[in-house]
DNA sequence: CTGAAAGCGCTTACAG
DNA sequence: CTGAAAGCGCTTACAG
């Protein structure tokens, strides 16, 4: 491997100059510059990783820990979440290190992966409320970004959709359209993404003076959304109008309200909050589906940006991201049925 | 952060002599490595891997590239395997940097990873026939451990499960029971793992002068078990056993022969070959599975240590493991049914 | 049994 | 615009 001291042999150049000329510093003679460059390249000199973070402090590496249930299974958006993110990370010349956790203490991979002591900062998702990790980052100085905040007003950088707005968005649609029997299915309220859900739709059920009468959590499966809408549907005053989770839980719920031989958005309407995966369409369910659009595939590019500016030393702050998603009416959703 | 200067000017010490005391060097008086401890406990001493790693030549970190389909989808049981591999490699205080290839050149992410210059070598999976990987590293002249193989007598460290013998043995077992006419289930024959079953399959098939008449590849998922089960049982002079590539293709299976009205094993035989991951569970089965049994789990640990011990400069010919599948009889196979 | 010194490959004041 | 020097924290011949 080819080294600073010998592209400098080479020319007659000190290896403070082979330095400054490889990283852009301003006062290089450009005729030096290039000559180093190509030498560099003639060489196939790669810097190395690791005598550059002994001196400036920093490594290049990034950890993100992979939360495994206890029957191995994971996350399926954490795939898409990935590519991203090392798509993202390779144009700031950043790795990603994975660790996994399987522990009952979620701090425990964290604090184990910075004993060893080779990452800059690590990216965090899926936050709890007032998540233990945030607290332990903190007080070992460490930077971090959150994919998503676990709480309100936090003072560290993240990226987050505003997932009060996605249930109120629904609300007010579906309320205007005249619907009052408005049932919510939503994901895990283990995390604040589901808390908050449900909190945007509790709100703005109250606005109008609704009654939140049908709100079931944790249901992240198809089949999980099939049951509980069955379940609403077979009772006297059934819900005209259900706000899903995700575009698979809408799935289930379709399939319900057809077994029901109710017809959408006829009988039924239903809107979804759509993370535009590539898995569960929303312009391929029939009728198409109304959603609250915001892709996970836009998340990960900012995520890295937030991070390596912290890391380059910019406030937290200004690195806070909140982004709306977008509503998008399609054929799920119609007026409330007139009584018969 | 303590350090080790630090250390020694407690003591009176060089950092010679505490770095020899806290490594374990047998010429250390035994009361100077006692003291050296103690004060490296009292101070919260960790080794800074950075340093070390530069003055050893090695990065303690390990690649692996994670083969992303174009839905963003990937091997579920990646998870699996990702966990058993972070264990193992923090064993040896080695992380794991993780990159992604959703490219058409399947070398493409490697060689931007060995670009950044981080990686002391590479854990690699899924091979396909005369992999071009392999090509690339060993041109490159990194060391790599396989998880399968990609032909025969290959030269580098490996830990594969002997597929030939998975299909063999489930063959040699059905004929055994009387069976003649018996299919197979494979799965994808992009990869070396499913071209070795179906040449087990036909050499055994072969050996017994039976036509392997029935072969299906490629099926991956559950419902292409079924439906490939599902068009052999409707046509005349059926197969009277499958082999099956996985436990979740069996379940299709299973389910096809149920919905032509047949009985387990009574009509059917049914193998599967099982890498035992918790989602599709062999002996939950009704009736429980005869399998070829070879847990996904046991893989990581010994390609782990394959890649480590030739890191350290073993021979790759004394990496290389072939691991025969437990042949495990259930109540999913018996004898032939006679002719009605 | 212990220490002074060299060096891993780089960055960055400091000096010219 | 360029270079000599110091130093990041460690390991390891070499010397005593």
């Amino acid at each position: 491997m080819a080294t600073l001291k010998q592209i400098g042999k080479e020319l007659g150049l000190s290896v403070t100059t082979v330095s400054r000329a490889l990283n852009g510093f301003p006062e290089v003679n450009e005729a030096t510059r290039v000559k180093v460059r190509e030498t560099a390249e003639r060489l196939g000199y790669r810097p190395n990783r690791i005598a550059q973070r002994l001196v400036t402090g920093r490594s290049g590496m990034v950890g993100m820990i992979l939360k495994i249930k206890p029957d191995m299974s994971a996350d399926q958006t954490f795939f898409q979440t990935l590519t991203g993110m090392t798509a993202a990370l390779a144009a700031h010349e950043t790795d990603l290190v994975l660790a996994v956790d399987q522990d009952a203490d979620p701090v425990q991979a964290y604090r184990k992966l910075l004993e060893r002591n080779i990452v800059d900062g690590f990216i965090l998702n899926a936050p709890v409320r007032d998540d233990p990790r945030i607290a332990y980052l903190k007080d070992q100085n460490i930077p971090f970004v959150l994919h998503g905040r676990d709480r309100d007003a936090p003072d560290y950088p993240f990226y987050d959709i505003d997932n009060h707005a996605v249930s109120t968005d629904a609300v007010d649609l579906l309320a205007n359209l005249g619907h009052r029997r408005i049932a919510l299915i939503n994901g895990e309220v283990q995390y604040t993404f589901g808390l908050d859900r449900e909190a945007g739709f509790r709100q703005a059920m109250a606005g109008r003076d609704l009654a939140p009468g049908w709100i079931v959590n944790d249901a992240t499966l198809e089949q999980q959304g099939y049951q509980a809408a069955l379940d609403m549907l077979s009772q006297a005053n059934a819900p005209t109008a259900f706000v899903c989770f995700s575009t698979l839980v809408a799935a289930g719920v379709m399939q319900a309200a057809r077994d029901k031989g109710l017809s959408i958005p006829k009988d039924v309407s239903i809107v979804a909050h759509d993370d535009a995966l590539p898995q569960t369409r929303a312009i391929e369910f029939n009728p198409a589906l109304t959603v609250t659009r915001a892709p996970l595939r836009d998340a990960p590019e900012p995520l890295v940006n937030h991070l390596i500016s912290v890391l380059r030393g910019a406030a937290a702050t200004d690195h806070q991201q909140l982004v709306r998603a977008e509503l998008i009416l399609r054929g799920s959703t119609g007026p409330v049925p007139s009584v018969p």
